[in-house]
DNA sequence: CCTACGATCGTCT
DNA sequence: GACGATCGTAGGT
């Protein structure tokens, strides 16, 4: 029978409008040499490959982008605004190249040393933005095409919300209305939105 | 609470 | 040479 036995890449076998709102609840954990993080994720963002203006594989494949066209389960790592990393669950068959932006969360293990990685930060914001989740678990260029199942880094599928809010997508001047941002509703770690200042 | 702005450099045109 | 899937700070309401 057809059906991998990880739940992980049963998930992120389907479309990704569907999946990313169930990755909602989900664990990304990470350990190091100085300990354990997790954050368990409260907003996500969907990317749909070459179909999607806001997509950074809408021009094709790159250099940079290249694991968003490879297999699902992987995390697609990218530096931007010249200081800050992001990252990505790879979803669907290779070569579909969509992706969730994973947006922010709430530190539910190992805070004490996410407080260091982020010293000026109150607890509600140590992993509140797409960058700032990447510094609280320290994710950078090395973790770029990392395997989640298994290793170092996992994301482990949790309980969704009932009903996930939507919305538009955060920071984009291409495709940004596009309500293709999910969050829980009332979870206080959820981003404040900003519009792109250069939003069509 | 809000809006405005500068930092800083890899990537693509 | 332009532009970011951002963040922290400064200042006003």
């Amino acid at each position: 029978m057809p059906g991998s036995a990880d739940p992980l890449l049963e998930l992120l076998r389907g479309e990704v409008l569907d999946v990313a709102p169930r990755l909602l609840g989900a664990t990304l954990r990470h350990t190091t040499a100085e300990g354990t993080v997790a954050v368990r994720l409260s907003e996500v963002e969907a990317y749909d490959g070459p179909n999607d203006p806001g997509s950074h594989a809408y021009r094709g494949q790159t250099a940079r982008n290249g694991v968003m066209f490879g297999p699902p389960g992987r995390l697609y790592v990218y530096f931007t605004y010249g200081m800050h990393f992001c990252c990505n669950v790879v979803v669907g068959p290779p070569g579909r190249a969509s992706a969730v932006l994973l947006r922010a969360g709430e530190v539910t293990e190992g805070a004490e040393l996410a407080r260091v990685r982020r010293s000026r930060s109150t607890d509600r914001d140590l992993a509140r933005g797409p960058a700032r989740l990447c510094q609280a678990l320290a994710i950078g260029r090395a973790h770029d095409g990392s395997d989640l199942t298994s290793g170092p880094l996992t994301l482990t599928p949790g309980e969704p919300p009932r009903t996930p809010a939507t919305g538009p997508r955060v920071g984009l001047r291409l495709a940004a209305e596009w309500p293709w941002r999910f969050w829980v509703e009332g979870d206080p770690t959820v981003s404040a939105y900003r519009r792109s200042p250069r939003a069509s």
